[in-house]
DNA sequence: TAATCCAAGATTGTCTACAATTTTACAAAA
DNA sequence: TTTTGTAAAATTGTAGACAATCTTGGATTA
């Protein structure tokens, strides 16, 4: 499990919700991943407690799955999931957009523009996961831009569920992505212009959603007995 | 704090939220109160990490506030929070409303019209903080009824934070509510009509702001070294 | 060979002890 | 009286021990 080690010689348990996410979101540990508490807690140089309390933390957010007496895996969302949160941000970040675009302030747009060349470089680099990652934190920035902590918050956590979506459903590994949609995006905010952002969100989550292929996987590499045991 | 003990002799720590949830939107415990580990664990017989495991989740759910080395307390959401509470309903139930229409089937009429025969009898028999809580089982339960579990968990958290802000915010706590909203909501769910079901919803959530008396309170019984301390 | 069973190992669930921190109570000083 | 300082008590933070449960691997049997 290779983590990048920006971390405290005493990690509280949420720095290691923090790097956990970052290593899941960048698609670092595949999704149903398993993460053992001793390990998370040798990794960390930390008692298995505060591992547990990162694990929890991170089942709430639904980065993981804690199966009772099984453990914690890293979350293996399927397709009625994954739409599911499309059609939650369908519903949140369209009308977030366009509250941003009314308070984006030029230090906003330079932020935006950012994020944007750094997921660039990413792709540039061939770092896929990373190029996600780092597009969740777009989006994000946008839903901090609103101003409205209860919504971003929310938002948050279904651009965190959508990277794994993501990392289970795109269609073209390779594609040049939409970094297009983001620089419209941010045209949009860094001209105020409140509708426009409004649309082009809806179409860019629209487009998104467009891209995963959200056939019915036939259950991969799983036994019997985990498929049955996943009712 | 007085709950009701309809608990297993060996409370999950998921039993023992589900008991501090209703007990904290009923009303029976304050906005701001401390919930101490050992009370807790005392109270459901269980040891200190399952009492802490819950009160870790409740904080999760935005009801208690965890402060490090200070503990647990009944959330105690502020103005601002309450507005960004009834902002983000505001975009996720009206349209959820217009699905759960187009859904409904006479077994989830009838469902609704026991909810709101509960919360009015809630409400005949004087207990404002059991009706506060049955009225947010009904916006859930129609959250249910669209069918999206997703919006529907998302729902259910800001219903529940509601429950608290009306704690605080409500202005007159004998006005006989609006049950009035969730009758005629019923019958346009009742009837399929999912445009109408929306404005209702729409409509209904404005009137419930409009309800809460949310100027700046000038922090009632706080010492300055309370006040200082929320920063 | 394939299926079944069982014991050993691995992993999670829970409790409790101890450390770290905060709160409280009370005495001393201004 | 009010403020300040200090020690005791209370409470939370963390680690580790033990119990409960699941998983694994190999021996046994059909």
């Amino acid at each position: 499990m290779l983590l990048q080690s920006d971390l405290p010689l005493n990690p509280s348990s949420d720095d290691i919700v923090g790097s956990l996410r970052r290593a899941i979101l960048a698609h670092r540990v595949a999704p149903g991943s398993k993460l053992v508490e001793d390990e998370v807690s040798d990794v960390f140089g930390v008692g298995r407690s505060i591992a547990r309390t990162a694990l929890q933390a991170l089942a709430h957010e639904g980065l993981v799955t804690i199966i009772r007496n099984r453990g914690a895996f890293v979350a293996d969302p399927g397709v009625r999931e994954a739409r599911e949160v499309f059609e939650a941000r369908a519903l949140l970040e369209p009308r977030t957009a366009r509250s941003a675009a009314e308070r984006a302030t030029p230090a906003a747009v330079k932020l935006l523009h950012k994020h944007i060349a750094a997921e660039h470089q990413a792709l540039q680099a061939g770092d896929l996961g990373k190029a996600v990652y780092l597009s969740g934190l777009y989006h994000m920035a946008i839903a901090d831009l609103a101003d409205q902590a209860t919504i971003a918050a929310m938002i948050s956590t279904l651009v965190a569920r959508s990277s794994l979506i993501v990392a289970l459903y795109w269609r073209r590994p390779q594609a040049l992505c939409e970094s297009h949609a983001h620089h419209a995006l941010t045209d949009a905010i860094a001209a105020r212009d409140g509708a426009r952002a409004e649309d082009l969100m809806k179409g860019h989550l629209v487009d998104l959603l467009a891209n995963l292929d959200l056939r019915e996987k036939p259950q991969v590499g799983g036994s019997l007995r985990d498929i049955l045991r996943q009712a």
